[in-house]
RNA sequence: GUCCCCAUCGUCUAGCCUGGCCUAGGACAUUGCCCUUUCAAGGCAGUAACACGGGUUCAAAUCCCGUUGGGGACACCA
């Protein structure tokens, strides 16, 4: 058994996307499971497109994600030289061949064929010319079988017959020297010994053209997988138009990396019933076989799902500290220094049932932070009214008679408050509610309590107070 | 236009390979109820799908053919 080697190959030309993450996690989750290799490689011959930010946006991506890899990043730019010799390989062969055809000539007869419906394809009109090279402003081209068939076994999709006939001459080195994708891929993919390719579905029919590459270069071709596409809730190829599609702005909207990962393996893979995984279990039950063969849609709302059940999961302490980055950029920065990590993961677990993602855990945990509250005026109108006020003083007066805050004794001091005064326990709860936190909505009283401690407690019930008395 | 891929609830999917256990299961979303000091979370229940047409077979979601629909590729982009 040879060892596995896979690849992600991803081009410089904008921020890593959510459908670029999944052809990776594909791919890491096989070599993690077999033991192999995972290789990171920037595929950047277009030299107009391919810029520096991008392939940062790659790498800080990966990371993000926790997609480690043992090789690279490898740079098709730095490996030039490889490429033009194997190419010379191909001329010598007499399996390629120069083309003086220019772009814009190509361009015009491509257009004249489609307008008549024809086929687009390269009419071969340099194949049998001989030309040589000596401006060294042409182009070479492969010369593609055009007889029988090219058969692909691909480990997702099963076997598929491509019709030699049907295959375009490609230009594998361009005329200014730089070689194309399906030449570049090729060479690395077999110099690099990767024995499975693994990429998503668009690149299907690229496989019959690198076939008879490998082949005349002399390679055994890998092993191919085409994974299903992902596409938006309208059904086409996921876009800008669908929301954050840059892996990193799901950083900033409060996801977590493992909650993400989670989703976009489940978009296209199940293991019978499961929808929640750990990365152990996913490395380990990972299989080709049950990853889907058709397209999937994107769905946001099951994402948000999966974020909340980690939030849930992930201990608290863990949730905490990726919540301190957000909470700084909310304003918070002062606030968060002069608390403890053990307070912060309490407070994580008083909100982690309430928060869908971090984002909303900001807004949830705000009011536990600094002395005073800032009171929604819609809330204090509604509970703090004059005629609460008394009864509120009262109660904090039998609150200031204990030394300490202890959860119970203080339940049980207002549950006889609410008793004796004839109220319901909402009644009474919803006025201090708003008082200690400012807002209708918190987590159990006694909990918030425990989180502000007896002189917060104290200070934001006698706030209270007054607000009701004015 | 040519070539290729795909087709189970609104969405992600199980089942399909190796036909009967499928009265088609789970999850998200949605609806109702329960729990409840608020908001959540949780529990219970409900609505909801085998694209269509032909075969093959005692029997088809499952195998075969066709139709329709969706997607992808056809660059000196990757």
């Amino acid at each position: 058994m040879t060892q596995v080697r896979v690849r992600f190959a991803p081009s410089p030309t904008g921020f890593l996307h959510i459908g670029g993450v999944r052809t990776a996690l594909f791919n890491w989750l096989f070599a993690r499971q077999q033991k192999g290799v995972f290789i990171l490689r920037i595929e950047d011959t277009d030299q107009s497109r391919s810029t520096d930010e991008s392939i940062q946006a790659i790498i800080d991506g990966m990371k993000w994600v926790g997609l480690d890899w043992d090789e690279g990043p490898y740079r098709q730019t730095e490996r030039m030289d490889l490429y033009r010799s194997h190419a010379m390989q191909l001329l010598e062969r007499g399996d390629a061949y120069w083309c003086a055809c220019t772009a814009e000539e190509l361009d015009a007869r491509r257009k004249e064929a489609e307008a008549k419906g024809l086929s687009q394809k390269y009419d071969g009109r340099c194949r049998d010319r001989g030309l040589t090279n000596p401006a060294g402003d042409a182009a070479l081209r492969f010369k593609a079988p055009q007889e029988g068939e090219t058969v692909v076994d691909d480990l997702i999709k099963g076997k598929i017959v491509f019709d030699n006939a049907v295959q375009d001459d490609l230009i594998i080195l361009r005329s200014n020297g730089y070689p194309t994708y399906n030449f570049s891929v090729v060479v690395d993919d077999a110099l690099m010994n990767i024995t499975h390719v693994v990429r998503g579905d668009d690149h299907l029919t690229n496989t019959p053209r690198q076939v008879p590459i490998f082949q005349a270069l002399g390679f055994s071709a890998p092993q191919f997988g085409h994974l299903p596409m992902i596409l938006g809730s309208d059904k086409a190829r996921l876009s800008k138009r669908h929301g954050a599609t840059s892996i990193m702005a799901y950083k900033d909207m409060g996801y977590l990396p493992d909650a993400m990962v989670n989703y976009l393996v489940r978009l296209g893979w199940s293991h019978g019933d499961q929808e929640l995984f750990t990365r152990e279990e996913l490395i380990e039950k990972f299989s080709w076989k049950h990853v889907q063969t058709s397209a999937a849609v994107f769905n946001p709302e099951k994402l948000l799902w999966v974020n909340a059940e980690y939030i849930k999961i992930i201990p608290p302490a863990q949730v905490a500290q990726a919540l301190v980055p957000l909470l700084e950029a909310a304003g918070l920065k002062d606030e968060v220094q002069i608390v403890s990590a053990d307070w912060l993961a309490q407070l994580v677990i008083l909100v982690k049932e309430r928060a869908k993602t971090l984002m909303e855990m900001v807004e949830w945990v705000r009011p536990y932070f600094g002395q005073s509250v800032i009171c929604d005026e819609a809330a204090a109108k509604k509970f703090l009214t004059p005629a609460m006020a008394p009864i509120l003083s009262k109660l904090l007066a039998r609150f200031e008679a204990f030394p300490s805050f202890s959860k119970q004794p203080w339940e049980e001091a207002f549950k006889q408050m609410v008793e004796e005064e004839g109220m319901k326990m909402g009644q009474l709860a919803q006025p201090v509610r708003v008082a200690l936190t400012g807002r209708t909505a918190s987590p159990g009283l006694f909990d918030v309590m425990e989180i502000l401690g007896r002189d917060r407690t104290l200070l934001r019930l006698r706030q209270g107070v007054e607000r009701a008395s004015g």
